[in-house]
DNA sequence: CTAAAATAATACCCTCAAGTAGTATTTGAA
DNA sequence: TTCAAATACTACTTGAGGGTATTATTTTAG
């Protein structure tokens, strides 16, 4: 959609594209516009747009919306309880990794991505 | 084992110790081993111990002797072909995450890591 | 010789997240 | 008022990874 932000794109033709099933589409999509990213436009001759700039959408917005970007900040070593007090080996290690991740999502937005030279999706 | 790296550790203790399967214990020591971090003694009154100080295990190596470090460096999206040439739309943006990620694990080692402050393994 | 240790190989189980499927409802242009 | 679209909710399937279990073998101090 990226690729052509301005244009109507309906849940059949998507979900021909992407190949995945009708539905688990139809929720991705809802969790989006819920989010604000897309409108989604009911009714015959409906079908989803942008509703803000794809330069104004954040990597990490996407995810939080769809998965929660909170997993990816969460430890390597996959305990739960974490904090500066109670820390496993890993976590003076670790840190940089985490600030990296956060600022790359944080920074990119979907304008940043490059829909140019790709195939796949 | 790193609290005290001239001990010898035999795996009845290592499981009490950890918490995880007498079996799954040894699976992973004797890929550590293989992988020439520790060395085993069999027989009675055998046992774990390192065999090269823990200054010099880096951590990529750890990763690499259970599991392959490769898991790490794919795409975040999970694709499996992946070139330069046949890019995905992260490709450029994701990058430098992966160049930090090899970075952190190939520069750290064993003797990095805080053992001190930690109660949890 | 024997007991206590590590090794080996293979099959199994369990959980969780990603994805599918079913079915019924609402919306709105023509 | 009809029809093609999105929504909502719930149940199901599936696959992979992390971990267990079994059983049999080898090693070595005492
Ligand atoms: S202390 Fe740091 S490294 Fe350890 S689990 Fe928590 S966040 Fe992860
Ligand atoms: S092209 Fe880059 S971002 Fe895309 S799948 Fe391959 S490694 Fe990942």
């Amino acid at each position: 959609m990226a690729k052509a932000p301005d244009e109507l794109y309906r849940a059949r033709f998507l979900v021909e594209q992407l190949k995945i099933s009708d539905k688990y589409l139809r929720r991705l999509m809802t969790d989006l516009s819920k989010a604000g990213f897309i409108r989604s436009i009911q009714g015959r001759d409906g079908g989803y747009v942008f509703a803000k700039s794809i330069a104004n959408i954040h990597l990490s917005e996407i995810v939080d919306a769809v998965e929660g970007m909170d997993k990816y900040l969460g430890c390597v070593l996959g305990f739960e309880e974490c904090s500066d007090d109670n820390p496993c080996v890993m976590h003076s290690a670790w840190l940089p990794m985490r600030e990296k991740l956060l600022e790359t999502f944080s920074n990119k937005t979907l304008a940043d991505l490059d829909f140019e030279h790709v195939n796949k999706y």
